[in-house]
This record gives C-alpha cells, sequence and structure tokens, in this order.
DNA sequence: GTTTAAATTAAACACTTGTTTAGTTTTGTT
DNA sequence: AACAAAACTAAACAAGTGTTTAATTTAAAC
C-alpha cells in the first residue's frame, strides 16, 4: 500500500508525532515543528492546510495497516488461548514501537476539545473490537472460556494496563530499576506483555 | 484537617479543575478560567503565583487524603480478597468521583514537560503500592494467592482498566447505550467495577 | 473615624500563537 | 532556452498568551 504523503510531509509528520507525544498538542507550536524539521513555518499550512489537520493526517499516517495484522492473525490456524496471547502481543509490540501516536490518540482524541475528529478513530475500535469478539466466542464455542465475561471491558484491560504503565514510565524506571531504555523496552516485551496474558487468560478460563 | 485555602482560592481550584480537565493544562487560559470564575485574571497570579503554581496547588488540594482511606482500609478484618476488592472499589469510586483531577495528573504529569513536578505525585504512588503489597502478602502467607503476580503491574492492570474505560467514554457510551451520565456512572459502579475485581481475584488465585 | 493591610481592578507589558501574503527560487516539461 | 507549476521563504497579520503594574475599593483594627 503506498502512502499519499510525500517525503516532505512525512519529515514533517514523523517530526510532529515526537513533539504532539512529548509536550501534547497545544503544548506543541508550528514555529517549534518547524525549528526541528528544519523547515519553513509556512509549509505546515501549504502542506496540511492547518495545525488541526496536521494531526487529522497523522492519524491517517500511522493507524492505516493495523486492521490488515488483526485480519491475518484471525485466519491464522491456532488455538483460541493462543490467538489472545498473540493479539496481546501484537498490540503491546504496535503500540510499544509506535509509542508517539498511541500516546496522542489515548490523550488528544479523548479531550472534549476534539471530539469531532473522532469517527474515523471510533472506526478502527469498532473494528478492532469484532476481531477480539470473534477470537472470544470462538473459545466459548470450544468450551475453553467461560461465558460470563464483558468482552467489550476486556480491551480496556489489555490496552489500559500498558497505557497506565508506559505514562507512568518515570515511575516504574524507578521502582523497577530499569536504567537504559533497552531495559525498560526489555520488560515491557516480557514481563508486561506476560503479564497481561496471564491476566486474561486467568480471567477467561478461571471458574470459581 | 483544614485546608490552607480559602474560599476565593477554591473557587478559582475548582473552576480550574473542570477546564483543565476538559480542554488540558495548555489548551485552558487564564483569561478563560477568570471567566468562569468571575474574578479578574490578575487574581490567579495575586493567589497562585502562575498558572503553574496553580496547578500545583490543585495537586495537594485533591490528592491529601486518600492515604488515610487507604491506611483505614488495611486495619480493617477482613479476608485478603475481601480487601482486595474494596481496595478496588475504593479506588474507582475515588477516581470516579474525582474524574477532574485524576485526569489531569494522567495527562500533565505523564509529558515530559512537567517531570519536575512529579515528586509528590510519585511518593503518593509509592505509598499506594506499599498498601496493596501488605494485602498481597497476607494472602500469600495464608496460601489463598499465587505467588507468581508481579504486584507492581496490578495497580496498572486495575487503574489502566478504568482510565481506558473512561477515556474513551463517548465509544462506550455509543457501545453500550449509555445514553445518560446515570447510566454511564452506574455502569462504571456495577459492571466496570465488578469486571475489575473479577480480572484481579482470577489473577491471584488462579492455578493453571 | 482614621489608618493599615488585603482584595480587586483595568490597563499595559512583552511575547507567542496559527495563518496569510507576496514574493522568490527550484523543478520539470516542452 | 522558455515557460509554468510546485516548492519554498521572510515578513506581516491579528489575536491570544501569562504576568506585572499602579491605582482603587473593601475590610479589619485601633
Amino acid at each position: 500500500m503506498k502512502s499519499n504523503f510525500n517525503d516532505k510531509q512525512i519529515q514533517i509528520l514523523e517530526v510532529a508525532e515526537t513533539l504532539f507525544a512529548e509536550k501534547g498538542f497545544d503544548g506543541t507550536s508550528i514555529r517549534n515543528i518547524a525549528k526541528v524539521a528544519k523547515i519553513n513555518i509556512a509549509m505546515v499550512s501549504y502542506y496540511f492546510g492547518s495545525k488541526e489537520r496536521l494531526l487529522e493526517s497523522l492519524i491517517v499516517y500511522r493507524t492505516s495497516d493495523l486492521k490488515n495484522q488483526l485480519d491475518n492473525l484471525l485466519q491464522e490456524d491456532l488455538e483460541p488461548i493462543e490467538k489472545i496471547n498473540k493479539l496481546i502481543e501484537l498490540y503491546i509490540n504496535r503500540i510499544n514501537s509506535n509509542r508517539g501516536i498511541y500516546r496522542i490518540l489515548h490523550f488528544e482524541f479523548t479531550s472534549k476539545k476534539r471530539e469531532q475528529n473522532l469517527q474515523a478513530f471510533s472506526e478502527l475500535k469498532k473494528g478492532n473490537l469484532k476481531s477480539l469478539e470473534t477470537i472470544i466466542e470462538e473459545g466459548q464455542k470450544k468450551g475453553i472460556f467461560r461465558k460470563d465475561v464483558i468482552i467489550p471491558l476486556i480491551t480496556p484491560t489489555i490496552l489500559g494496563t500498558f497505557f497506565h504503565f508506559h505514562m507512568n514510565k518515570p515511575f516504574f524506571e524507578n521502582l523497577l530499576n530499569l536504567k537504559t531504555e533497552d531495559l525498560y523496552n526489555n520488560y515491557i516485551k516480557t514481563n508486561l506483555t506476560k503479564h497481561i496474558q496471564q491476566t486474561i487468560k486467568a480471567l477467561l478460563i478461571y471458574e470459581s
């Protein structure tokens, strides 16, 4: 799939991503972006129309291929619990290596200020939920998963756990002695991912 | 415990809380606050020194008594799993009825911009974690809880689930048909809280 | 009732914001 | 080489930013 953005636009988008993620949308100025990207301040308006539309373009640029990845997972020949584990891994991996944009989505598109631009994002979430539902219902049909779980609340547990961990990065770096970026990333890839998988598995299979 | 703020300051703090929560710290101007609170724009500087220090005061104003509530819970005569359930309920209830400030904490104090003001907040979190540890170790000693859970990751699961749900409020309102504020709040108090309790219980007790 | 401190105000300050304009330079096409 | 479209620029724009100032009103103390 070819991108609709040219090199210069992508350059701007990626600088904007970093800065929005670091300092928020309102905390980042166009002059700020222009300086870091080494472009003229007028180029943002020239290429994207406005700062607001730059944000929209950024969302499109970064979230366009998640759906495909999920669809592929669904069609793999795996046990439901394995699919769940892989889905969790996929989510964490993807979000973790695209921290910027997900942080932005998390922050900017949940405030009242930007409720309008919400639609495309909402469609993405609905699609993701559908995929999860398919897997879980498969597990329930096979008698492996319990049937009294509220499926739409599982995503908040998966993503919320990750986000809450990541948003308190300095706290956990200190607490868990994750001195380098590598140690931190490794902790997410192993311990945190495993914790989430363990949690969801316990929730889906446990019988009181 | 008496508050250090006078009526006028509290009035300003509460308006600021609402606006910061709605539009973010950078998205809210002093003139904005002054208009809603019906005060002169100079009063913010007069009473708090600066916009930044207004935010600090707001944190102090809102988080000062959580520690006591947790300490009380610890000393109750309950089974560990009951204490966990109550702790979850306490967290959700408290955060849910102080949404503003927690949203602000969540947003503002996790961005690189405000890393300095982090210390007091970090102490609060450490204290909370200590309380949770105490309860879980008690359960482990009694042979009720499994011992291979990573305790510091449980808080992210509890709070993260709630936050992720709440930050996607419009999405879940639509999905779960929670047309009124009452329905939404009730869903949190019952279904969401139960989901989190069920999840944590499964995680702590489940034996593969 | 006068004095003194606190509370409140309108105006000004210097600075930053997003966007537009009117050019200039670069690039590609014929 | 000549032209046209695209890319790029510096400068200006009006509006908004947080903070300070100097003056005025209100309240408390004596």
